[in-house]
DNA sequence: ACCGATAGGAAACAATGTAACACTATCCGC
DNA sequence: GCGGATAGTGTTACATTGTTTCCTATCGGT
């Protein structure tokens, strides 16, 4: 039995959510405070946002959704750029093949990143997990075509324990 | 030494790009007659576009290509529907991560398509590789998280054999 | 001749992401 | 406290990428 038992399970549909965005939200102030940087109201909202499920989400939809809440309207280039600040603080993610951004729920570490992506097919639902021997192979595959990699992106489409099931 | 030598290299930057291109609008004819359907004009100049390099292009791109060449300027649309054939044909792959098309220049096989790509830093050279090991590590990862993977994508970013020599 | 499947033209639109510039807030050394 | 540097935001307009809708043409089989 080699599977270590501290492997993060995929988010149930129905677990207790308020944790996982307290968290994240904790862990957003330290890491900009790490660096010097704020987290602002603005960047807050739009955190929260992204955080308040474990789906991927456009840029536009969180537009909407802070718009419905706030009387004003803010420009997209504000969501962006907030956006972008949550990125390098690694508390936010990207979700490349879908153009949307998703909180990260885990305290991993940033540095390296050598994590995949798995997103559901059905619920939508997305997950990072650690995959240090994935990594490995796809460094060791690129070395033998003679490429030095720096950065992989490893995006998995598929279906959660959850909907598995239900299937 | 367990490394096949059989394992594709990076295109070389000035290689004799010719037969690339040949080869790989035979394929495509083959590919489209095989599921009933026809390698028409518009696709072919699409193709040949693509084809031109070992770089990903964005579907503008090849609009405005074609378009230095034809006198006639297309609609947008008539791009995405021949690169949407060239797709399902396997012929034309897309690079998630730029929102760009590239032409397969390899006759894999198209079917599970558990094939890396890489792609150059420095002078945007794409290629894919077989990575038989990675999916598998991938897909060990994503069970372990209870989560059955269907599609993975996997595209690195690093520097190619000449771009690395030359930095 | 007719029909369904395949293919494409035309116009408008939708979704996603940035540039440029001005302005305010905060911090830090003095 | 003052003054400059850096960080952060508002506003406007723009750039890039991709799609919807409706219609026409062509082909192959019956
Ligand atoms: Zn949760
Ligand atoms: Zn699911
Ligand atoms: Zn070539
Ligand atoms: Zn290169």
């Amino acid at each position: 039995m080699r599977r270590p038992q501290s492997a993060p399970p995929f988010p149930a549909p129905g677990h207790d959510h308020g944790p996982c965005v307290k968290e994240t939200l904790a862990r957003a102030a330290e890491a900009f405070e790490a660096n010097g940087l704020r987290l602002t109201p603005l960047r807050r909202r739009v955190l929260e946002e992204v955080a308040a499920s474990h789906h991927a989400i456009g840029a536009y939809e969180i537009l909407e959704r802070l718009a419905r809440k706030e009387t004003t309207r803010m420009a997209p280039i504000s969501v962006y750029r907030a956006l972008e600040a949550l990125l390098d603080a690694g508390v936010v993610h990207r979700l490349e093949s879908r153009n949307a951004y998703f909180a990260c729920h885990a305290r991993h570490d940033h540095s390296g990143a050598r994590r995949i992506v798995l997103a559901c097919e059905r619920c939508a639902t997305v997950a990072e997990v650690a995959a240090p021997v994935a990594f490995d192979a796809i460094d060791g595959a690129a070395s033998d075509a003679g490429f030095r990699s720096t950065r992989a992106l490893v995006e998995v489409a598929g279906l959660c324990t959850a909907c598995a099931a239900a299937a």
